[in-house]
DNA sequence: TCTCCATATTGACAACCATCGATGCAGATG
DNA sequence: CATCTGCATCGATGGTTGTCAATATGGAGA
């Protein structure tokens, strides 16, 4: 309850013109999804070798990050959450893949909209 | 102290013929300070709304993306530690900029390398 | 069926993080 | 000097996260 007050004519902002909308919350929310998963310099490794890959990866050579093998397991999990890759069994090993255009939502790190 | 194994002839590991060295570490943890600091959709939208403005943004400007005044300021801190904003005190107001090139370390997830 | 191997899941723990209220500080203004 | 305002810092708190040891799972082979 604050009295009537009849001067806030003049300067309550500063006046550099400044509009820009910027990004949209839902927006910010489905960018950031994409960035928490590669936001961690174990899962950016993982994640280079399996999108740089000719084809799939295997995870028995992933296994030389410097964590342990259930680490290795939980970050691929991370990166599969977020549809950055996927995975299929065969056999008694594990194959993962990029999934292509996951990275798209970086495009709007890039400039307006 | 493993008894003297003779036959890991074959196949302890699959034929993928991998060999991807990816990102190195040192890589990884330079592209993962750029990508923790975006990796939250508050500071993206803070982040979208310096780089995408004409000149400078006021920090008055950024008071409405739905958090407190400090936790405002929390987040240009963290951006500001990352290297991809800088200000600078005019006055009363503070106004924020972004840092050109900031986001080039992000060019790694674009391919090879 | 029994064993072995590759991978995933569980449970626990320490570290980190986003958030807020309260407070401090620096210019501006009277 | 006193006061107001814009912004930063502090301290506390609840939630998230990266990590590992232990264990489970599921296919392959003897």
């Amino acid at each position: 309850m604050s009295p009537t007050r009849t001067l806030p004519l003049a300067a309550t902002t500063c006046d550099d013109g400044c509009a820009a909308p910027g990004l949209s919350e839902a927006q910010a929310e489905t960018v950031a999804v994409v960035l928490k998963a590669l936001a961690d310099p174990v899962r950016l490794r993982i994640w280079s070798r399996i999108a740089g890959a000719d084809g799939q990866t295997c995870v028995c050579d992933l296994q030389d990050v410097g964590v342990s093998q259930p680490t290795v397991s939980h970050h691929l999990r991370k990166l599969r959450e977020a549809g950055l890759i996927d995975c299929e069994r065969r056999g008694t090993w594990v194959y993962y893949w990029a999934i292509p255009g996951a990275l798209a939502p970086l495009d709007a790190l890039r400039s307006g909209t």
